[in-house]
DNA sequence: TATTATAGCTAAAGCTTATTAGCCTGTCAA
DNA sequence: TTGACAGGCTAATAAGCTTTAGCTATAATA
């Protein structure tokens, strides 16, 4: 790992933590292991640092929810798909580098236009966009009913992002959390499966 | 309007706009059109000013989803349920005070217990208990199918306060996210209204 | 009327912050 | 071997920040 590495990894879970304008580059630098000056031999600035981490939440992004990896072997069965959408959320809740980024962009996304859009794609289109397509690839097996599979998909991970949010910020309610998501995902089973 | 009160207003609208560490005093002696110095006559310091916004907060929070003003008249069919519903989010998104408070929120709510907790009452629970009320009336009503309340009220909200937050920090879309609303609306009707 | 409290002001202290200048060392290529 | 460069360092600058001290005028009170 390059020190332009450490200092990115470093700053991303400062800002994670205390926020952009919380954060000292004196802070990121102690992490580091250097001093605050020689962070300006990687990056021209604070914000220098901070477009970078930008263009990573972007690539991380595009990984995450661009591949179509999620598609390859669609769950056959109510509880196959329970069992993978649980294992797939308890995963983005407790991934560390997911973690920060999605605390970074929370208290971030005023900050510009990028930021916000950002947000707006992890938060939203691309878990929607996700799942629509293999709710929709299940819809086509027979497993669930004829719908407009982006609605469903909305209905499905709408909560799960408000609660993995209130998991971040509360995680001492992290059982309870769990256990409402799980519950939710049964009862859009119900609703929308066929028996 | 007295000082103090025009004090956390502008102190409220910038630190909405620009987060409390990037809000200095100096700039909210300005807006209330006094200098710097003459704050520490109304408040102990910065810290003392945010403490008061939170406890605004709560008292906010306590007015608008405490109240059971929403139980008075309860909707007595599907499109006067969709219409009332409709009014109150286009209230809640539109409504100056209430947009600052959650501007606010969202960017603190990794800061203390309290700003954590607020914020998953305004977010979750305050809206949940509310419309869980709501429905629990339609469901004695026979205008919903009987289920349990919470968790229709779950449904019904987590996507509403999703695309609020996102009209918030993308407002060009606002139209699409209303229509995306109402939809959303019209389908939870769909689904779990009597015919 | 005398006095006291309120609420503004200026000046400045004192600290933190981001950034720059300039130096030193080790590495690698010419 | 020499020279360039990468990447660290210390020292210092310059600006910004919050907060305090102390002065003044007005309004309320005894």
């Amino acid at each position: 790992m390059t020190t332009k590495d450490k200092i990115l990894d470093e700053a991303l879970t400062l800002f994670a933590k205390n926020g952009y304008d919380g954060t000292g580059v004196e802070q990121i630098a102690e992490k580091v292991g250097i001093k605050a000056p020689s962070l300006y031999k990687h990056f021209k600035g604070k914000e220098d640092i901070l477009n970078a981490l930008i263009d990573n939440s972007e690539a991380r992004y595009e990984e995450y929810f661009g591949s179509e990896q999620h598609l390859r072997k669609l769950p056959e069965s109510r509880e196959e798909f329970i069992r993978v959408t649980m294992e797939r959320i308890l995963f983005t809740m407790h991934d560390p580098m997911i973690r920060k980024i999605r605390r970074f962009l929370v208290q971030e996304q005023f900050r510009n236009d990028r930021l916000a859009d950002i947000t707006t794609r992890h938060q939203l289109e691309g878990v929607q966009k996700m799942y629509a397509k293999i709710i929709e690839g299940m819809m086509e097996m027979g497993l669930f009913v004829k719908d407009n599979p982006a609605l469903l998909a909305n209905e499905l991970t709408a909560q799960v992002v408000l609660l993995i949010a209130k998991a971040d910020r509360q995680p001492q309610y992290e059982q309870e959390i769990t256990e409402s998501i799980e519950r939710h995902i049964r009862h859009f089973c119900d609703v929308y499966m066929r028996v």
